[in-house]
DNA sequence: TCTAAGGCTTCCAGTCACTGGAAGGTCAAG
DNA sequence: CTTGACCTTCCAGTGACTGGAAGCCTTAGA
């Protein structure tokens, strides 16, 4: 496979396949012309790879999970303990996001909205304090 | 005063303040030996940004802001417009996140976790598929 | 008066995970 | 033989800082 088709296949840019090779996650051979070519191992690796990221994990974490992965003796509690490192990071952004929404909404719900200059909103951001109607 | 207590009274570092210059937030005077002078507006301008980016408004957003804070003339009805995409955005990457995390948790709870190599969190990740025990 | 510590300056480079674009080689169809 | 799609490398930019080097300025103490 050119790397067109693995692009395809995985549903990875081609751009973010060399990009995935430059730091090491992947080794495909060459051509006589130059170009890459692609095994199923190869694509099955960016599929991974792919899976990987779009649960949040990010590059150094794939890398782990990969080499785990690779690993035919790993045992699972090493896998487990790196997602739920994971998922205690995700339920920390969670919270944080939730307080944000709170916060603005609540300043929103203050706002008039029309055409008057007066802004909860913007007293809030420069004072700190939410007036309350 | 000096950048140093300007850093300290509005909780933004030293580095971020000069880049906020850089990017033209401020416009703080200088000395004759150079220093920055900032005046009270210049501290109650970064505290402003501070809280707007800590409440997740982006650079651009917080450009935006500022500049409705500056404008005596603005109607409260252009600031809650921003806040509520921002809310918008706010809520979808909370439903991401909550997505990531389900998904994640499901995979763990699906996971043994001990030193034998089967392990569905991989599995998972290699062929998109959840095995159910 | 000298020195040392700390604060200030600028500029350059690095972060993360790509992404865009330029310049050019290769290949298959018409 | 040309056209267009595909491939290559390399360089630069993204967002919002952050770290570090090199060097000037100020202040306190011996």
């Amino acid at each position: 496979m050119n790397i067109g088709e693995v692009a395809e296949r995985s549903g990875i840019p081609t751009k973010t396949i060399r990009y995935y090779e430059d730091i090491g996650f992947l080794h495909p051979k060459r051509n006589e012309n130059g170009y890459r070519i692609f095994e199923d191992t190869e694509l099955h690796k960016l599929t991974f790879i792919g899976r990987a990221r779009s649960l949040g994990f990010n590059i150094e974490e794939c890398r782990a999970l990969l080499a785990l992965y690779e690993d035919k003796d790993r045992g699972s509690a090493d896998v487990k303990k790196i997602a739920q490192q994971h998922v205690k990071e995700i339920e920390d952004k969670i919270a944080d996001l939730i307080a944000m929404r709170d916060t603005l909404t609540h300043l929103i719900n203050a706002c008039a909205g029309d055409h008057r200059p007066d802004c909860p909103i913007l007293d809030n951001l420069s004072d700190g304090k939410t007036k309350e109607a």
